[in-house]
DNA sequence: GCCTTTCTATAATGATCGATATAGAAATAG
DNA sequence: CTATTTCTATATCGATCATTATAGAAAGGC
């Protein structure tokens, strides 16, 4: 049971001194494919997409990063850190929950349209269908990354609530699914070419009806 | 340039007299491939999957649909056969254009949950990502399959105005884009086990965004 | 009854899948 | 320098992919 892992570095950490350093910037190859995965989903992206991608052989990718499933791993990880800022800053910055949703959609119109980074249209862990694949495992890390937009909008909102910000009897589930279902909605729009000001266009509804829900006669919830 | 298909009926209509007759039940086999084909997507759908779900040998199936691709294209047209009425019917048999656009999201959340019937989770439609994985004449044939939903809700919004429901100068196209937004994300909510009664809540805060466009003193758009 | 036609079942096609065995090349430790 | 360690490149593994050749089984037309 408790068997350790005598892989030399299936892990990914670089072994400090000896023996003949790797030729290539692990997370340089790792950002290609995140990318490709990005792209074209778990399934759909071949070993051999990937080591041409990422500029290396077959060997060296099993011996940088273990598998191909742990190769996504690594990638969502990868794709959360360089990319989350882009959506989650405004939104953690903004002095009011509505400032903060106002400018997590905004801000989703704008990144998943690629108009801030050079990157994929799209959210990568909203569009991916790796659980329905048969990779249980690699899906139930992706439902868990689709659950946290869920628990930081709640927490705001709860947040709102204590500041006096929106009413205590505001429905927080309800509403935090509802920017939810909008965010995850614009993935599969910019997917099919929709346009920044598009997407911007819808978060402006949306926050018509933030601002109908949490009007202080509000109707109670469902 | 004109040559005829050869193939005896690569197209799928039976033939009238000779022969032998085939031994199952074309519509049921399309309709087990279509369940098949929505739960796990086009490239995870393997024909092995697809003759064992469906009751027949790999040369049946290609007798009767021609290829995985065309099998896939049928299935899209079998989908919507079957399934477009449960999210459409309430839209086309509404008076006005709000309770068409409520009853689209209302009964979106009921079929989406699997409430409606013994159907998988979540929009064959929407969450197919067949265009990513590099079949892209599938691809532009659910991207058409999405768009007929933006088509119908404009068509219907412009109705509503030129019928005196809402204001003239409501922004048809930033509305109707939000409401299919909205009905996308729901199915990726969906496909995460989200409730009937969460996504019908989900609805009734976008039919706040919709009163709130859609009243007199509109807020000119974007 | 026989003959033609079309279906079904078995098995195999070449291609590609994810993953590795082997061996040579390149670096550090001593 | 030599020895040791770890990387990379070529080639290949069995499994599975979509597809089909082959042959036998079942129906209608005569």
């Amino acid at each position: 049971m408790q068997k350790t892992d005598q892989t030399p570095e299936a892990d990914g950490t670089a072994a400090r001194g000896r023996g003949r350093p790797r030729a290539f910037d692990r997370e340089a190859a790792l950002a290609q494919a995140t990318r490709l995965f990005w792209i074209k989903g778990f399934g759909a992206t071949s070993i051999a997409d990937l080591t041409q991608a990422m500029g290396i052989g077959a060997p060296s990718l099993y011996a940088a990063f273990g598998s191909k499933e742990a190769l996504y791993a690594e990638a969502l990880r990868h794709y959360r850190e360089n990319n989350e800022a882009l959506v989650w800053a405004g939104f953690f910055s903004a002095a009011t929950a509505r400032e903060a949703v106002m400018a997590f959609l905004m801000d989703s119109a704008a990144a998943l349209t690629g108009c801030l980074a050079d990157i994929p249209r799209g959210c990568m862990v909203a569009l991916s269908s790796v659980g329905g694949e048969g990779h249980a495992e690699l899906g139930e890390l992706v439902q868990a990354a689709r659950a946290v937009t869920l628990d930081r909008l709640k927490i705001r909102l709860n947040q709102a609530i204590s500041e006096g910000e929106i009413p205590a009897s505001t429905d927080v589930h309800a509403l935090a699914r509802f920017v939810q279902t909008v965010q995850n909605g614009m993935s599969i729009l910019a997917r099919d070419e929709a346009s920044r000001s598009e997407l911007e266009a819808v978060a402006q509804v949306a926050m018509l009806g933030w601002d109908a829900r949490t009007a202080q006669r509000t109707i109670s919830g469902t």
